[in-house]
DNA sequence: CTCCATACTATCATTTTAGATAGTACCTAT
DNA sequence: ATAGGTACTATCTAAAATGATAGTATGGAG
């Protein structure tokens, strides 16, 4: 049986604590999913949309102010008319990939093991 | 540089996405830190409290059905006066752990990465 | 009989999060 | 002159999550 070592169990400093800071930031509804579709390479503000349907716009905006503010983000705006912005990891955000990757492997695994 | 290559991206069965899956399971302000004290091993509902002073009894009872719901966690219940309750992770449960490791490493490069 | 411990449950209030909808700015093309 | 395309912003509303607080059940100890 594996003992787990963790930075901070019964640790009260909980702005410090890797764990919760993680919770923060991954835990709004659209996060991983966004993270995923980004990982496959940049994208505009539309093309975001159109994959996730139903996000609606100002929720889409907000969280992903929100991604770029914890950094995990990159916002690219063109001088242009109409309007261009792309979106893209940044190297922090990129680093969070192989955790979804197991994530969606866990996912995977359970999705067999309710089934049966 | 890695591609990375999903289940489900593009997809419109969310219901099915792994990924999705995971999001609403582990979405939860208090899922994470729940998880990395079950991994110690059994705890009753009174000592998991004590280890997370800021959630109240009644947010506790419902994350931890919630939990219980999704067969992350069992509960055993012992008749006795006054009552005991113990909690502990299901298998699969235990199965997260290993991605809360990356995630708690993750957390940790994190830090240094916004501090300087 | 009264108090204690434990793990709740029930209500109501508050906060947080997300959705619906409409409007804006700007240049280009017709 | 007008319409179109894009990425917003601004309000308002609704829903979901969480908090505060009080109450319940039970049997043993004193």
């Amino acid at each position: 049986m594996i003992v787990w070592r963790w930075k901070c169990i019964n640790n009260i400093d909980l702005e410090d604590c890797p764990i919760a800071i993680a919770q923060k930031i991954i835990g709004g509804k659209w996060v991983l999913r966004l993270l995923y579709h980004l990982s496959t390479g940049i994208l505009r503000f539309g093309e975001l949309n159109r994959k996730m349907p139903e996000v609606t716009q100002a929720t889409l905006t907000k969280e992903l102010r929100r991604l770029e503010g914890f950094q995990l983000i990159k916002r690219k705006v063109y001088p242009e008319v109409p309007p261009r912005v792309e979106y893209s990891l940044t190297e922090i955000g990129m680093k969070l990939l192989p955790v979804l990757k197991e994530l969606e492997i866990w996912g995977d695994e359970y999705k067999k093991y309710i089934k049966q």
